[in-house]
Parts: C-alpha cells; sequence; structure tokens
DNA sequence: TTTACAAATGCAACTTGGTTGCATTTGCAT
DNA sequence: ATGCAAATGCAACCAAGTTGCATTTGTAAA
C-alpha cells in the first residue's frame, strides 16, 4: 500500500489523515501478522506517544481496519483487515516457539454445537503449535 | 467434596494442606463457571492475601485441578477441572449477557485443519453468545 | 514428641498493559 | 482565512498480576 491508497482508506473511513494513521496503517499492511502494542511500537520510526498509539489502534479497530486478537500472552495483538465475524470467521495459530501469530484466513468457517438454549454469536478459535518455520 | 476428599485430592498432588487449599477446592467444586481472581476472592470467607491467592491458582493450574481461560475480557479465569489438553480439548461459552463462562465439556473435539508444515498442540474456542438463562 | 526443613503465607513494593483528563495542536470543511 | 471537531501529547492514574523477603506452618524423619 502506498501512501495515496493509505490516505483513501482513511477518508473512505471518515478518519482524518494524520502521520502516525499513514504509518501504521503501511505497517499494518507490510506485516501479516499480529502484533502487540510493543511490537508496534518498536517497528514505528520516531518517538510515538503511548495513548495516542493505543487510541488509534482502537479507532482502526472500530471502523475495522484491524481486528485484535487475544492469544493467551496476557497482551493483545493486532492485525490488519476486519475482525473475524459471523461468516468472517478465522482462527488465529499461535506458534509455541517463535511466538508468531498468524491469522488462518483459509480454515474453513467452524461449525459448532452448543447445548439448547445457547445462542452462538461469535466463535473464536487459538490454535497453539509449531509453525512452517520453527 | 467434603473437606476429607479434598485432603485427598491434595495429598495426591503432592500439596500440602492449608486452610485455603481447602477453602479453595470446596468452593471450586461448587461452583460450575469460570471464575476470575475478585470473584473467586470475593467468594471466600475472610481475608485473602493477593499474591498467596493467585501463587495457589497457579499452582493448582500446574497440578491439573484447575485451568484458566482467557475470554477476551482481560482477566483470566479459574475453572475446576483440568486443562484441555489434546484429546481433552473443551470449548468455552461466555455469555455476551451475564458474562457467565461455561465449559462446553460435551461438545465433540474440534478437528481443525492447518496449512503445511504447521502442527498443532492444542486448540482453545472461544464462543460468544447468549446463555439459556438470558 | 520433638525437631528440622521445605513449602506456604503475608506484606509491601514493583511491573506491565492499558486508560483517562485536559490543555494544545491540527486536519479539513466552509 | 477561519472555526471547530477531532487528534495529539503529556502526566497521572488504574487494575491485574508478580516478586522479594522475612515469618509461619505442615509434614516427615529422628
Amino acid at each position: 500500500m502506498n501512501s495515496r491508497q493509505a490516505e483513501q482508506l482513511l477518508q473512505q473511513k471518515g478518519l482524518k489523515r494524520t502521520k502516525l494513521r499513514l504509518a501504521l496503517l503501511c505497517h499494518f499492511v507490510k506485516t501479516p501478522h499480529a502484533q502487540s502494542y510493543a511490537d508496534i511500537k518498536s517497528a514505528l520510526v520516531g518517538e510515538t506517544d503511548k495513548s495516542t498509539l493505543y487510541r488509534n489502534l482502537a479507532t482502526f479497530e472500530e471502523v475495522g481496519l484491524v481486528h485484535s486478537i487475544n492469544d493467551h500472552s496476557g497482551v493483545a495483538k493486532y492485525a490488519f483487515g476486519q475482525s473475524p465475524t459471523q461468516g468472517n470467521e478465522h482462527a488465529h495459530f499461535v506458534c509455541e516457539c517463535c511466538e508468531t501469530v498468524y491469522c488462518m484466513d483459509e480454515l474453513t468457517p467452524l461449525r459448532i454445537d452448543v447445548p439448547k438454549g445457547f445462542k452462538t454469536n461469535n466463535v473464536q478459535t487459538v490454535i497453539r503449535g509449531i509453525c512452517a518455520n520453527c
């Protein structure tokens, strides 16, 4: 994604074009794996304010530019692309060796039967194992 | 579970018989849903030290007396019984209305195909929806 | 039963991840 | 050019959980 496309994307989502947001977008599309706040912060050149970065991550998530993942590590991680919703579920694979979090888009949606009286809105799956690089 | 059984369970796991551990065990077997530190603390009569309670939860998890669940709420929750491992997987259902976390033991084990080169060790699934009580 | 030692506890201080309030700045529509 | 909502930067705060350490306690062996 070039800067032009990033600008369009922001405008389309009704977000103002700021330096951090452009940098964030460019970074997200370059990085396929899910990243924590710390990962993102250290990847960005120059100083970034903690609360501003957190707020932008939240904003991006609200408008569907990124989705957050809870991989049992205790910290939230973010990946480019819309949140897995009904009909758009995807699992996340956490490598127990390198800690990389992969979005497993290609997996077939999970069909899980819940007991009578329970209604499923959303299914989040975290697979732990060893990735192809380890 | 009576106090006698709780004592045996502790001994069997090589853990010393302390007041807090007995109380914890009795509480866990009485409460089917997953509970946070705060839930457990407020359920126990009398004062309990924060670090002692956390340490006992960790110890109980190590020896398989309880298992912890990450339900996206930001706090860990604990439920009685061994952790879902290979062949013992179970999903957790989080009610979006009452926030109760159910262990869905009766669900059939999940079979998820991962890409070539990836090796699955463990699958954790969190289902969000509305429970039968809401 | 006493003793002895590892394990468990209690307390305070700390760490980490994240949030909030507020004054200042900036993007953008008019 | 200008007005204003949105975004930023900063500091202070918060909650969950951890750590270090001195004291206490369970238990096993003498």
